[in-house]
DNA sequence: TCGCCGATTGTCT
DNA sequence: GACAATCGGCGAA
């Protein structure tokens, strides 16, 4: 597998979201390397939605890395769990995409391990924080580019967008008009999604 | 510094 | 369905 090349991440956020989905997320580390194909993404739409934590160009350390190249890992710490995002938008343009949910693929045994009070395969990785615990992804992860080891993203199946199923987002109350916008997107059918998605 | 809050998950009723 | 866990970012003092 290879990782996708830079240019890949230079296309509108929406359009993103959804090449996202079918795409492997691959992890290495010392214990060995866990994969997933991405099933269900979100975007976050930088100055005018107010569930992005860069609302209104908000530029801090924390939202830095999503005013740089598209491409990177933002890494947010929710609570007692770790949320990985894509950064999209030009630079100077602070979007990203929200992986919220991965069909297990590869280092299922690692994943195993590190999920021990998931009761069968698909609460492995069927939520944003899952996915990272069961992949390795922490906060040292903030800020690495993803075409390249440990953390990348390689293409994977090619989805037909008829497949492809839209939705309002999940667990942003308090924003306003933003907690309706159809950013959500998922792969319709697909058993690895969020709870309460399907 | 202090206090509050959250793009979640798991447990208990 | 309700709520605790548990910690960094953020804004105010």
């Amino acid at each position: 597998m290879e990782p996708l090349e830079k240019g890949f991440y230079y296309q509108p956020t929406l359009e993103l979201a959804k090449a996202l989905l079918g795409c492997f997320l691959i992890k290495e580390t010392p214990f060995g390397t866990a994969s997933g194909i991405i099933v269900e993404t979100e975007a976050y739409m930088g100055p005018d939605d107010r569930a992005a934590h860069s609302f209104e160009g908000r530029r801090t350390k924390r939202t830095e890395v999503m005013f740089g190249e598209p491409g990177f890992a933002y890494t947010y710490s929710m609570h007692t769990h770790c949320l990985l995002n894509v950064v999209s938008g030009k630079i100077g343009q602070p979007h990203a995409v929200l992986v919220r949910a991965l069909e297990p693929f590869s280092g299922k045994e690692l994943m195993a391990e590190r999920r021990p009070k998931a009761k069968n395969e698909i609460e492995w990785t069927n939520g944003p924080g899952k996915l990272a615990k069961a992949l390795g992804i922490t906060m040292s992860d903030y800020g690495h580019p993803l075409d390249e080891p440990p953390l990348w993203i390689s293409k994977g199946m090619n989805i037909d967008p008829r497949d492809i199923a839209i939705g309002p987002r999940i667990g942003i109350q308090n924003t306003g008009e933003a907690v309706h916008y159809p950013w959500r997107f998922w792969i319709s059918g697909n058993k690895f999604v969020s709870p309460k998605t399907q």
